[in-house]
DNA sequence: TTAGGTGCAAATCATTTGCAATCTC
DNA sequence: GAGATTGCAAATGATTTGCACCTAA
């Protein structure tokens, strides 16, 4: 009844860094890593725990956030602080990239744009910090949403 | 013993703008605007908070919050959301533009960048969502925190 | 076997809210 | 005097922690 084997090669690949990192594989886990290698949505870890239920409803919101921890720690989840009142989790780019948010309905999307580099290159000139990091996102109304004023695409993708 | 007139030219100009929108203006909300006015260190609610307990021993949090959430509504204030675990407040400078935070010891400075405008405006050439904000801020290690590892600056300008 | 993981419940921490007393206009 | 504001305390919501039980290696 449990899946034992990961379900893409990027779960595969997280498996093997949180064996690699002295973790154990139990079978949540192994859903939670399956789901999130999956998820393009940028969940909350209380989305994860939600999702999560169906298949393994004892889980906790501990296991969760633990997990989710520990594939920060390796640098393979990108904590995403987007100013909606919780943290989202990126595990399919860890690596700092921006992002968008719609104020409406709070989906997020990835962005691409090389402008960060250089204005991260005029930070570093600007100011002698150590080991300065960029975070960029942009918040606006998503087309869908601005389509629909009286009906938010609430959940749709957040 | 009440200071009944604002104590620089921004606060008198902040407690002009909450008079226009109907606000009151009581002894505290003045006192926090004066300290406000006079902080280019963008104290947190809880900072403003400790702060004006030594001149109104009762004030409380929630009047704290709720001066702040109206400036904010007003546009004199603007909310910084740093990863820290807390909103700061930057209200010497409404508009939004960079900010660094140390991570050590958590001191916040202002930052200009030119290449911000660019990069806001390929994300709204890249994405048709409206009314797009940029919010920039970078993270590192102040100098004063590098030249002294084992003594954060802790509270020097957090 | 055994250290790490799990799940529940309780603890934190920032922020918000309910409400009666108070104060500005 | 009317209605906004205050301050206390309790509520909220995200996240963390303590701890006894469990389980992968």
């Amino acid at each position: 009844m449990i899946p034992i084997h990961p379900q893409s090669a990027r779960a595969e690949q997280l498996v093997g860094r949180l064996q690699a990192s002295g973790h154990r594989l139990t079978p949540q886990r192994l859903a939670l890593v399956d789901l999130l290698a999956s998820d393009t949505s940028h969940p909350s870890a209380e989305q994860v725990y939600s999702r999560l239920k169906a298949q393994y409803p004892t889980i906790s919101l501990a296991t969760v956030y633990n997990t989710l921890e520990m594939l920060v720690a390796l640098g393979e989840a990108l904590p995403l602080d987007l100013n909606d009142g919780c943290t989202r989790y990126d595990v399919l780019r860890p690596a700092a990239h921006p992002h968008v948010i719609c104020r409406r309905c709070g989906r997020v999307a990835d962005l691409d744009l090389d402008g960060v580099d250089a204005m991260l290159d005029q930070a570093r000139a600007a100011v002698q910090y150590e080991d300065l990091q960029a975070r960029v996102h942009f918040d606006g109304i998503c087309p869908t949403c601005a389509r629909n004023p009286t009906e938010p695409e609430e959940g749709s993708g957040a």
